[in-house]
DNA sequence: GAGAGTTCTGGTCGACAAGACCATAACTTG
DNA sequence: CAAGTTATGGTCTTGTCGACCAGAACTCTC
């Protein structure tokens, strides 16, 4: 189980002088719900190369800082917000051809917000949108970059967080009604959820979501006053909902 | 949900000219079944800093290969083992203080092998050892780096994917019988599963495993041999068991 | 070769979770 | 007030999962 052999091929370390030197940036794909959908913040790029076009939001790291603190200031540049617990590195991307310039390894963040159209307007991007995922990832906005894999890949770690962290709340506002949380898993599975099973799963035992004894203003269609929750402890430790599969486990179809 | 306003702070983008350097490497945490325990794959550090000290095996990357390429072959060269499939990345670390030397941002990649030992000796590093993880993570053993906390990562990622990808076949051979392969869920979750349940399930729908026809040696203890099985198709579509939960729900115990 | 021990393999049973569906309450708008 | 809409609670069926039991198959010891 031990040997000593050495490789005279590949040394075990370089001389720390001549390492290869690459450029490290963050990238961070801001998620939220608008409109009943999932939609991503693109920003319009004002240098080259790939002017013009939409990309994620992103920068360079700074070599006093560490990868988390990057995406952080790179999200407070953004959207104003400061988001420290609302981040989660997702991958990192570093082909070669990536970006045309130079060798750049890119550190790719995720950030799921509740509503971000107004504090768009203080970025420092030339131009700023928030896009329906199926729109940017459906070819009918073409990104930087290769920028679509990394916000093809954020929205799939979404859909598996779903399920396994409380990453359904970072969707609504402080305060919710069980529709709107709903609305999320709905939005970001693209299934239907039964509101009276879906309220039984949440309420089945404490801690997932506490009652502030006020009620949500109606919509425009009226209807019976939702009662307004904001959420619990439980979070932290999962998710209270499963993802329905679609009958894969009946039907044998590949 | 538009702006053209700039920041005249922060530069959208820099000069590439005068990016800041960072070295980048890639780590690779190899983890193997032995001894029904899980094991990590350390080497032996031969140059400085953290000399002599146990670390998890890594180079630099080179700026024609991307980094899964990197990372295939610091496992072809640490284990000898073509394991094009067997990688998934996991995470990237920046901590500016990682590295005492200069800034280096690594990738850390999981591999999952059925087993290293016969392969070790084939490496480049000075010494290289499996070691459970209970004992690196336990502190008995101390890393270099942060490698410790890599470690760490990589094996919560594999418990979880445990349930959700098909990485448990990863740790066992062409041909396994069932009880191999319940091992190695009860050795990564820590847990007991009852044999008759854990073979129902796997064998409740086609694709998971598929029968050989031969029968496995049975062990010095004796008993009825097994019948030997190769992994399905399924297994991409993620994982027949799911993660028994210690009561997570009954008790209210944080 | 007989018996003991071990493992594999299939069966049963009960508890529980999840989804479909219905009924009613509460509120809006016209 | 009537009609429409949403929220909320109830019931029922179904399927899954785990605990436990029993027999089969094989090895080892004596």
């Amino acid at each position: 189980m031990k040997t000593t052999t050495p490789d005279p091929g590949v040394p075990a370390d370089y001389d720390p002088a001549q390492f290869p030197a690459f450029a490290v940036t963050v990238d961070v794909v801001i998620l939220t719900m608008s409109d009943s959908r999932l939609q991503v913040l693109l920003v319009r790029r004002g240098v080259a190369p790939f002017e013009g076009m939409w990309a994620i939001p992103g920068g360079f790291k700074r070599p006093d800082e560490t990868l988390d603190e990057a995406a952080q200031r790179e999200l407070a540049e953004e959207t104003g917000v400061d988001g420290a617990s609302l981040l989660t590195q997702f991958g990192a991307y570093g082909d070669p051809e990536r970006d045309p310039r130079m060798n750049v390894v890119t550190v790719a963040y995720l950030a799921v917000l509740r509503e971000v159209g107004g504090v768009v307007a203080g970025t420092d991007a030339a131009e700023a949108a928030l896009v329906p995922v199926s729109d940017a990832l459906g070819g009918k906005i073409e990104l930087a970059f290769d920028h679509a894999r990394i916000v093809r890949d954020a929205v799939e770690r979404v859909r598996v967080d779903l399920a396994l962290s409380g990453i359904a709340t970072a969707f609504v506002g402080t305060t919710f009604t069980l529709a709107e949380l709903r609305a999320v898993y709905e939005a970001v599975w693209g299934v239907h959820l039964d509101g009276a099973n879906f309220r039984r799963s949440i309420l089945a035992e404490d801690g997932w979501v506490i009652p502030t004894g006020r009620r949500a203003r109606p919509g425009s269609t009226g209807g019976k006053p939702a009662e307004l929750y904001r959420p619990g402890r439980m979070w932290k430790h999962g998710g209270p909902i499963r993802h329905p599969q679609p009958s894969e486990k009946r039907k044998d179809q590949e």
